[in-house]
DNA sequence: GTGAAAGCGCTAACAT
DNA sequence: ATGTTAGCGCTTTCAC
């Protein structure tokens, strides 16, 4: 930081006081309009930029919040940042963008500068579940939170998220309608609440249809973004292999479609790959994946919303919204080549 | 903000001065272990978190530095942030994200918030050479910044960037080995000094092999990028239209690629399309476009260490650092179909 | 209409 | 090893 001019060098020039200052920059009180004019020549000759952290220090309100998410490169992600950026912004709000690279260490770190900084409030997709314990540090020093897209175990507060159970439902009984009876999971974390919704969807499909829930279906994905793992291989290479594969996420679907490419296989000619929100930011590829897309962008603008509420002052209790999502049937589903009883 | 307990309380607390707090917090000066407890027991006691503001308000710095980006959603500029911020980290700073859209008003505001909230320094690919007036905002408060990706005319500062000129001419090259003579090319808004290079380097290759250039065969696109366009079109429907298409950034070549598909021609069968950067970060598709990878994390890396010089006070005269591209072949270009003259 | 005094939470410099 | 004083740049309150 350096030595810039600040309310008093402007005030000695314009032969006032800081207090006159002061009232023409926040435009409120009293100014001769001479003054007035006076102040504003001081200003622009002396470069004068107010200095925000003071006044946020008297004030006690920095007109900052944070959004944190667990992954800035997913596509879902910067699209719900647009949409909180616009919201803070329509409201006089700056944006502090944070990722936690879903590393709950990483995410308490930036939760702790938040505090340090004084930000009014915090919009967070959390990590896991185990971020419960990075929420416990905002609730005694009451700085405000909205959770997006996951609930965390054991944290109340107003939550905005999408239609997972419904959604991984529907997206099951797309692929049973195509005949598909042999059905895989591909799960995030299940230290996520939006994981673990979409496989009760996925269970709940399976049951209302009479399909047997099988263990070895279900594969858990942990690894990050770079990593290798053989969950296809494992799958594809069972006595019965499943013709089809709901996948938890967008990254996911990818990993799976990458996967079946290295064994030869088509999709959707030999397995069928569903799959939630956008997975192509460009468009690149036609739009390929069948997919339930979640409104992204009103994540943002209602999780503001909400935030912008509680930093007033509301003090009603928690709210949930959830959204409902849109299936959009695409071309990474068939029925399936060879029906199978189960 | 909230009523929190400040520096004080934990010193009434702790029965010490406000002092021997801020020595411990810090860790610098002496404390008699005892002491220590028993001002480490008060802080955890009243959930103390120091007051950053109030800190660098004395301290005249705040450990914080903007990133300014001209599309967050863009899977470069992204990749940039990850460097920059590892980099910050590492360094014990704090990195903002902001996204300026590519509009210089846009960018305004936020370098305007950032002089409010006094930040120590600044990164920015600058939305174009309009960006000039809002850098020089910096100049007189002597607020070090970086430019990445793109210079900005008139504005004398550290640079890192990629090899455009350099970079296209091979591109170009490469078609022209392919037997192609009718090259089209993509360019972003001239207001960047990036596009200009790329045209710059198509031009060279172009002489170097006693190809004309033709003015009918250069469009510049400053749409955004959901809007639509004929340059497609029109380009398809010239007398002699152009049998490959250099794309000056990631987006163009998705756009180029997209208006071909809807006129029902064929990538490359119809026409070869070479671009730059990853087009589709999550590898959806087979990587597919022939490219020119600029070594984006390390944009980040090194724009950060410059910057954090200048901040530390290193006065040398600015410094321009070039990084090679490079050039990946894939499966968006092959010989052209029918050899023309020219 | 304008100003003086006090204080937001912290630390540097100088006591003790 | 610990405390006192002053001040970072601003605004609130009250006075004129």
């Amino acid at each position: 930081m350096t030595e810039m001019a600040n309310i008093t060098d402007v005030a000695k020039l314009a032969n006032v006081s800081a207090m006159t200052v002061s009232r023409v920059l926040n435009g409120k009180g009293y100014v001769k309009e001479e003054t007035r004019r006076r102040v504003l020549k001081a200003m622009e000759k002396l470069h004068y930029v107010p200095n925000e952290l003071a006044r946020s220090l008297v004030l006690q309100q920095s007109q900052m919040i944070a959004l944190i998410v667990p992954d800035i490169t997913n596509p879902f992600y910067t699209t719900v940042a647009r949409g909180i950026e616009d919201m803070a912004r329509k409201n006089n709000y700056q944006v502090i963008l944070c990722n936690s690279d879903e590393n709950v260490d990483k995410e308490r770190e930036y939760i702790e500068m938040c505090l340090r900084i004084r930000v009014d409030g915090i919009a967070i997709a959390a990590a896991g579940d185990a971020s419960k314990k990075n929420l416990q540090l905002l609730k005694p020093l009451d700085i405000p939170f909205v959770l997006i897209d996951r609930r965390v175990e054991g944290t109340q507060a107003d939550v905005v998220l999408g239609d997972s159970v419904e959604a991984a439902q529907s997206l099951v009984e797309h692929l049973i309608g195509l005949r598909h009876r042999r059905i895989a999971m591909f799960t995030g974390s299940l230290q996520s609440s939006t994981s673990r919704d979409r496989v009760a969807g996925y269970r709940k499909a399976l049951e209302k249809h009479g399909i047997l829930y099988r263990e070895e279906y279900v594969k858990e994905n942990t690894y990050t973004r770079n990593s290798e793992n053989s969950d296809i291989q494992d799958l594809m290479t069972l006595p019965e292999p499943p013709t089809a594969i709901l996948a938890a996420n967008n990254i996911l679907a990818v990993k799976a479609f990458q996967q079946l490419k290295k064994l030869q296989l088509q999709v959707p000619g030999d397995v069928s790959i569903v799959g939630f929100d956008e997975v192509d930011p460009m468009n690149v590829a036609e739009p390929f994946f069948t997919s339930a897309i979640q409104p992204a962008y009103t994540f943002g603008t209602l999780s503001m919303q909400f935030l912008l509420e509680r930093i007033e002052g509301n003090d009603s209790s928690p709210r949930t919204i959830v959204l409902k999502l849109e299936m959009v049937i695409r071309n990474s589903t068939q029925t399936v080549k060879v029906p199978q009883d189960n």
